[in-house]
DNA sequence: TATGCAGCCTGTAGCCACTACAGGGTCAAG
DNA sequence: CTTGACCCTGTAGTGGCTACAGGCTGCATA
């Protein structure tokens, strides 16, 4: 199959496959007469298995590692259950951020009272040093 | 006071105050004979806002508008608004879909069992194309 | 007075994971 | 024989910094 095609198959920019090619994520594909890249279900295999890492949120080089190990089944799979729980404890301590700065902007986003910017409470927030909350 | 003891005073690497003025969002300030840097008051208190406005996770151009507002205290503040709700909302979003993450992740992380590669389910869950669930 | 060292300056390049061209070649249909 | 979809390489841009290289300034100490 022909890069358009993988593409299609797997939901990838073509731009960011020839990416993986040039960063030695994905092999070197064959290549036609005209110098066409040609895949096999190989390759669509392995890119399966990048763009459903990365959806996970694994960087590109965890997914190396991963992909090496998937290279060599002969391994010891307990590297692959290390990486994923560091990036379960890095996903879980992502949403603990996220939620208290949702706390933080609430806070702040319930109390424009659509008035001037000079009295806007929003902007005030911004300019604060975070110590708002027992100000006054 | 000098670009190091702003870079103190504000928590802010003196890259990013030097990188901040490149791109216009701190003005330019006085300089010494010896063309060090001169801050006041005023470049202090708009660094915090920046900062602070940077840890709730506003783009620097987002900033670039509040900061904009900031200045213009004449001005209706509901742009302010605009931008604070929007942001808020794509924080809830990015939690949301972290969280559908951290699901998937703990799915895949429980089920190691600490054997060979060429058996381990973190793996192979990845290599699926997320229909994991229903498939046996 | 010499010397060392902390701090400042400019300018450029690197980080991550793509994305977007420019400028060209190839191939099948009409 | 032309049109248009597809492919190729190579390079540069994105955001928001961060990290040098290579040089200047200012102050304390020997």
């Amino acid at each position: 199959m022909k890069i358009g095609e993988l593409s299609r198959a797997t939901g990838t920019n073509i731009e960011t496959i020839r990416y993986y090619e040039r960063i030695g994520l994905l092999p070197p594909p064959a290549r036609t007469d005209a110098n066409y890249r040609s895949y096999d279900g190989g390759h669509r295999a392995r890119l399966s298995f990048v763009r459903h890492s990365r959806d996970l949120g694994f960087t590109i080089e965890e997914i190396r590692s991963l992909l090496d190990l998937s290279d060599h089944p002969d391994r010891d799979c307990s590297e692959a259950d290390r990486i994923a729980t560091r990036h379960l404890q890095q996903v879980e301590e992502k949403i603990a951020q996220l939620s208290a700065l949702r706390d933080e902007l609430q806070r702040i986003v319930g109390r424009c009272r659509g008035g001037l910017a000079g009295d806007c409470r929003v902007i005030e927030a911004l300019g604060d040093h975070g110590q708002c909350e027992g100000a006054h």
